[in-house]
DNA sequence: ACTTGACTTGCAACCGGTTGCATGAATAGT
DNA sequence: ACTATTCATGCAACCGGTTGCAAGTCAAGT
């Protein structure tokens, strides 16, 4: 079944109204130009035929397209979701389309991604980026560009500092009577990784506390899962994981083997991607992933106004969530 | 600080290399109709000026600029990162880029952004959408449209048939020896929805068991959370949810309520997001949301190509995953 | 040497709008 | 009545490519 897809233009409204094109154009874009009648006759001869403005006929002429690009590594990664909804929220107050790539958490995905998109989009938010400074440099240079927890300098950014918040944790737990807690790391070549276990080390040596390390390879729930022996012997009575799905893996693994959170063991995760989807609720530090996500595009809008470079550096400083996972240690 | 970001164009080429727009185009575009030597010439002087095609140029002159839209109700659902995943996978092996719009599950945001990509875009996917028929059918007739879990006769659509595995689910708690079995409902509006509701309805008939519906607003966690008390007082030994999300609800409202899964009730889950993280596993139906994208995709491409209009009708088998949030009933 | 056809490249119109400037009409000022 | 303004609209160039057609070149065919 062949279907009739010939839309409208602009010329054929002109032909219905009897006026010139110049004068269709200004009905949609600037009515105030035009004698209220004409517009009237006009935008009638508009529904008429069923006309609607050709989005990329006038981006090529205004060269204002109003989309931005939104590229992530995974969009299948918990994590980055509410950061693109905020971001796309924001967008949305400026009346921008948002595009969104995943890279795959590969490089040359995202380069292919960031040419294709950059010729129809106005602005770009990188987030987590697997490029090269380099690259990214080049890039701002042709395109108002903004990034997400990647720190090139001169090129605009939004970090989230995960250490505070992990701090607090560790200030927290301490605070409920916890001598000895355990961290439970995720992959050892990850950047966070390093800000979260020194952030621990750090404020529990303050506090004198005393801290057991365990080790992960991967972030997962069942790695989290693995852990939970290891954190059990340890002596440790308040554990806190490297993100949050560690930490359900490793409530998980405390209910099986017959023990209670948090009254046996108190578990802390990062990141809150869960919400307040776990049974106890987890106690975790907020990554403010929709706080990075919604700054990132008023940054990036505030620079497509400017048509400027700005060498911005937001910190996003995170803090503890205390839900229901933790509580003052079992009496010894 | 301004940046230049005057990009170079096809006559900018042409001028370096000596040569017209036109061969300019045709190195990018043609190049087997153009001298080697030349299209060398050519592409090294737009290397040199840093010249990348416009593509949304291009797109006005030839019609086609490579890129379909794909709208989900909500993209931190994850349910749908999946799917956007293999669509997005499908599309690029035809060079498409996909924009990714969320609708906050409402009829007049996705209104809102199916009118803004229409003319961005050469097609349009478009999952578990809340618009009537009639509007799906009046883009339908603009676009090359795909819809994925909705039905409209004589549009193309890809629809998970959840009917199935809830009827397994069902099959499988009357196994156990459940004589009342409570559905937990999600959108009213919704497909998906109606078709699990009357899978529980229909096979709950014939296996003889009793049934109750508790009415939920929003397929959320906290909205499961808040049925739970529903779900006890409906004196159901076993709940069968909408979603996921929803079960995972469910169960930390029994856990809240003193009760224990799946000794007190037994709770399954719709369409298998979560993996095996929650504490009991969660029992669920798995949905084939990858190849409902790569469908979707492979279909809407298909119809562009043809230009024509399909009404083809993709169904997809799901089936129950046993896991350990189900038991016999206890014994009153 | 002359025609023919293949191969390269240039010319110019076109895609669907936008916009600076000019034109003409209506209104106001004196 | 006559010029100065304002207002509404048309004209035509332009945004950055694409493409059908024509023109020119060159080598093979006879």
């Amino acid at each position: 079944m062949k279907s009739d897809r010939s839309k409208p233009t602009i010329s054929q409204v002109a032909a219905a109204a009897g006026v010139n094109r110049s004068s269709v154009s200004r009905a949609f874009s600037r009515p105030e130009m035009l004698n209220p009648e004409t517009v009237e006759r006009i935008l009638a001869a508009a529904a008429e035929i069923g006309y609607v403005p050709n989005h990329v006929a006038r981006a090529l002429s205004t060269g204002k397209h109003g989309n931005i690009a939104l590229i992530v590594p995974d969009v299948a990664n918990p994590f980055f979701p509410p950061l693109i909804r905020a971001a796309q929220a924001q967008a949305e107050t400026g009346d921008l389309c948002v595009f969104l790539g995943s890279s795959d958490e590969q490089a040359r995905q995202e380069d292919k991604l960031l040419a294709r998109f950059s010729s129809q989009v106005e602005g770009v938010i990188l987030v987590s980026s697997r490029l090269s400074a380099d690259r990214i440099t080049e890039f701002a240079a042709r395109i108002p560009l903004v990034l997400i927890n990647r720190e090139v300098p001169g090129i605009a950014r939004v970090l989230i500092d995960s250490g505070s918040g992990v701090a607090d944790a560790v200030d927290h737990l301490a605070g409920l009577g916890h001598r000895r807690i355990a961290y439970v790391s995720g992959p050892g070549s990850s950047w966070s990784n390093r800000q979260r276990l020194n952030a621990v080390r750090r404020t529990a040596k303050r506090t004198g506390a005393g801290m057991a390390m365990i080790s992960a390879k991967k972030p997962t729930f069942e790695a989290g899962r693995e852990a939970t022996a290891a954190v059990l012997a340890s002596g440790a009575t308040a554990a806190i994981c490297f993100d949050d799905l560690m930490a359900q893996g490793l409530m998980a693994g405390v209910a099986e083997a017959g023990r209670r959170v948090p009254d046996d063991l108190s578990v802390v995760g990062c990141d809150d991607v869960l919400g307040a989807a776990t049974y106890p609720a987890l106690t975790t530090v907020s990554s403010r992933t929709v706080e990075a996500g919604r700054t990132a595009a008023w940054l990036l809008m505030d620079m497509m106004q400017s048509n400027s470079i700005q060498d911005a550096r937001h910190l996003l400083e995170t803090s503890l969530v205390v839900r229901n996972s933790t509580a003052p240690p079992p009496r010894a």
